[in-house]
DNA sequence: ATAAAAATACCCATGTTTGGGTATTTTTTT
DNA sequence: AAAAAAATACCCAAACATGGGTATTTTTAT
């Protein structure tokens, strides 16, 4: 779905040229192999071998091969990983198509490319990372189990209100939409265990 | 969380001992490195490296380890995907300690153990499989992105109430209660893409 | 000790999801 | 051509979540 929009907007652009996706680490890392690309969009999250992972292998690998991380969240940390991994170059998944070209350019060119919209400074950096209270992050744990308020607040022996209070903030902490958003966030800020 | 349930439940049997554990596959090759167990409760949905991967590596390099596989639902595929990888045993997470205590010792004496509310049966298994229509994998890849019934009716251009449809059909096929828990599932299935 | 931050819990109106239906059209299989 | 399956869409009431508050207590930091 995403990966058929690249393909379609990155087809017109005669300087790039789309040459396969996969849908795991696994398969990603043969598709390098086989193609040796100069640039790799990767996910952070994905099945049989996660993003940092890949990246690791990629980098240390196929040198010659870039990695642009590629996430539905700007959470700090993973992105950190990414970078320590050996990525050149993150975007949000809800980046413009044009940055995405953007960055795919400079990078194939050995620049490094940060999507604008986050890293501009150090300090709203750190800002982020400690967005979330401790007992924010208890209740996301159980967020990501797929649990309902009423559950969450019946595991910690707190009110079903108090149980919403938290995940409302959570949820404007972290400029996100609705109750799917926040269970995707928790599971790629890996509370899922 | 789960995990100190285990480890609680376990430490009070005597011919069983709680070696420590894991929150990724990468950490949890490390510990099999180190401590040699018997037997390995291993989840399918980890960070870094997942329990296939997981399963894989442990029972080529370890062979004296046995692995059983642990999870929230009963996903046929990734089960025989564990089982390919060389599991050993298969057990959900809603089932009792009791039955875990049972796969714990049937496994480390060598045999096999799969939980008795699963594979009765092959009949049953093949139903299992095609329990989603197309259409209804379809919504569920969006769902696995988060987006509200609203956003998924925009996005294939049906109505909002075609798929709350959809929606409460894969519950009840799936026997799952509330839309966390769908959500879970179509990432652990795999439809995060 | 005092100030700041976090956790607790509720009010309200609005909107969404659930779970129980039913029903029509389209597609696939026999 | 007829039967079965899938996709479409709606009704309804109950439950749940959102987003806007406010407010009290508890914990942490200065």
């Amino acid at each position: 779905a995403l990966i058929d929009g690249i393909k379609l907007y990155v087809q017109y652009e005669d300087d790039i040229g789309f040459m396969g996706f996969a849908n795991n680490g696994r398969d990603l890392l043969d598709l390098v192999a086989r193609k040796s690309p100069d640039v790799v969009i990767c996910d952070i999250r994905m099945p049989i071998m996660d993003g940092i992972e890949a990246t690791r292998l990629i980098t240390k690998n196929y040198p010659r091969t870039r990695v642009i991380a590629f996430t539905m969240f700007d959470q700090d940390d993973a992105v950190q990983e990414m970078l320590r991994a050996g990525a050149k170059g993150y975007i949000l998944k809800n980046s413009s198509l044009k940055e995405l070209l953007n960055a795919i350019r400079r990078v194939a060119a050995g620049e490094e490319y940060y999507d604008a919209t986050i890293v501009p400074n150090k300090s709203a950096k750190t800002t982020r990372d400690n967005i979330l209270t401790p007992r924010q992050i208890d209740i996301l744990k159980l967020v990501a189990l797929g649990k309902s308020n009423q559950e969450i607040a019946d595991v910690l022996f707190i009110g079903k209100t108090t149980v919403e209070t938290h995940r409302k903030n959570m949820i404007r902490a972290l400029n996100l939409h609705g109750a799917g958003e926040l269970l995707r966030y928790a599971l790629e800020k890996k509370y899922d265990y």
